[in-house]
DNA sequence: CGCCCACTTGAACGTGTTCAAACGTCGTGG
DNA sequence: CCACGACGTTTGAACACGTTCAAGTGGGCG
């Protein structure tokens, strides 16, 4: 009992219990995982395109995110990683990073060694098929993004991002209220929507004009949730995140 | 002999095989999947965004894309896929379609039962790697359209996806001399690259003018790869097309 | 106290859009 | 064989969404 408890405290386990249903062995298998615990500060590179990664990390308190630099300086973030995430799952797959991660806040990571889930996927199947499907729902957001920087107004495009930041936050447990810790600057969001800085101010500022938000301080309260979504045209499916509704 | 002969023609052998050296016995598992052959006309529909699929296709002969549909009839294309490739592996875990997929020209598929596809996985568990990694691909592919979309200027954006087609082309062998067939409208790509289709003609002419490429008539010829690759900042490392090289 | 960084504002500018029309090609049917 | 329609491509001109540049504000922290 004591130890059902344990496990279900674990970020991971947490995390792939979400995914599909794990019996009492493989929540032990996760729970067991070699782990090294390290803090970084907001801004410092965890991996940088072009390496060659022999671990994973799990984000345990904080905030990451991905990114790629263009040649002329230019970047583009490429994704935003909340507590329970593992970012750089793909590198079990694919040993060259082809972009990089950083820390978005300062934040709590802990680093596995590839070898060592590469043997739990190999003693528990269905361990391995619900990280391929985490790795799957990672690409599902990527496709959402698709369509928000490639056809959706600025505004909406924000407001559909912080839809979706909002849900995932309130799905691993925080979100108070109707109100989120959101340590990302303007031009933060500006390197992932595509947009410029002045821009996204100016979004911003419609978009609490709308009472649809507000958000300072690196907080974000959501005033109007179902204006809001209507606004984004934000439908949670991408997210895949009820499993049990899929037959 | 003949029998790895054979397997080796198998268009899902020769793409696995290329992500993942095979053994005879994992070949012949793929070779003996039960596959139903149909075939397409342009523009149909192969599965619709909600649909719960129990198989999916692997593209034989033709060109297929995905895409969403927005609110306001605004269409975002979110890949294509080239012959040996299989655009909705992903059903395999991801049970409700986010998006749709269509054929972009006649097409040829081959349709295979996800539970053998399960099946399969399970007696040979470096073929279940392998069909991982190709969806980590997939992700990978979609991160550098993100960049694309977010924050290349037009020209240097179709020339991207240019330089990202003919490199997928040429590694399947449907590359002759320098040319190959693209059937892609210029309303596709804008649809794909998140313009307009006026503004993809003239951005097209750019490249013509300055002697990058010709395309017409649904052919691609790349008069100076070089100078392209370079215009478009083109990087292959994300495509991830050589396994032995990553250690 | 002073600096750094994020946010805000204004104004000129530019890349890409929209609307509208014409051109060319191909396949179909009279 | 030619007329016709459908569709993809091309062109022009006005417009708009978002950018760039520049300056100033405000809060947190050493």
């Amino acid at each position: 009992m004591e130890h059902s408890a344990d496990a279900k405290d674990h970020p991971l386990v947490r995390r792939l219990d979400s995914i599909m249903a794990l019996n009492p062995d493989e929540r032990d298998g996760l729970r067991t995982l070699p782990m090294m615990v390290r803090h970084l500060a907001r801004g410092q590179d965890i991996v940088r395109e072009g390496d060659h990664p022999q671990q994973c990390c799990l984000v345990l308190e904080g905030f990451t995110f991905r990114y790629k630099l263009l040649g002329d300086g230019l970047r583009q973030i490429l994704s935003f990683h909340v507590p329970g995430d593992v970012p750089d799952l793909q590198s079990l797959h694919l040993h060259t990073m082809d972009h990089s991660l950083a820390a978005l806040s300062p934040v709590k990571l802990g680093f596995i060694r590839h070898s060592d889930v590469h043997e739990l996927n190999r003693r528990f199947p269905r361990i391995a098929s619900a990280f391929w499907r985490d790795t799957l729902i990672d690409a599902a957001v990527f496709r959402e993004w698709l369509v928000g920087i490639g056809r959706r107004p600025a505004a909406n495009r924000i407001a559909h991002l912080l839809c979706e930041l909002y849900v995932r936050l309130d799905a691993v447990g925080l979100v108070r209220g109707s109100s989120v810790s959101l340590p990302i600057t303007q031009n933060e969001f500006a390197d992932a929507l595509g947009l410029s800085t002045v821009h996204i101010n100016r979004s911003l500022q419609i978009l609490r004009a709308e009472n649809l938000i507000s958000l300072q301080a690196g907080t974000l309260v959501v005033e109007n949730w179902d204006e809001l979504s209507a606004f984004a045209e934000f439908d949670p499916t991408y997210l895949h995140m009820n499993p049990t509704a899929e037959p």
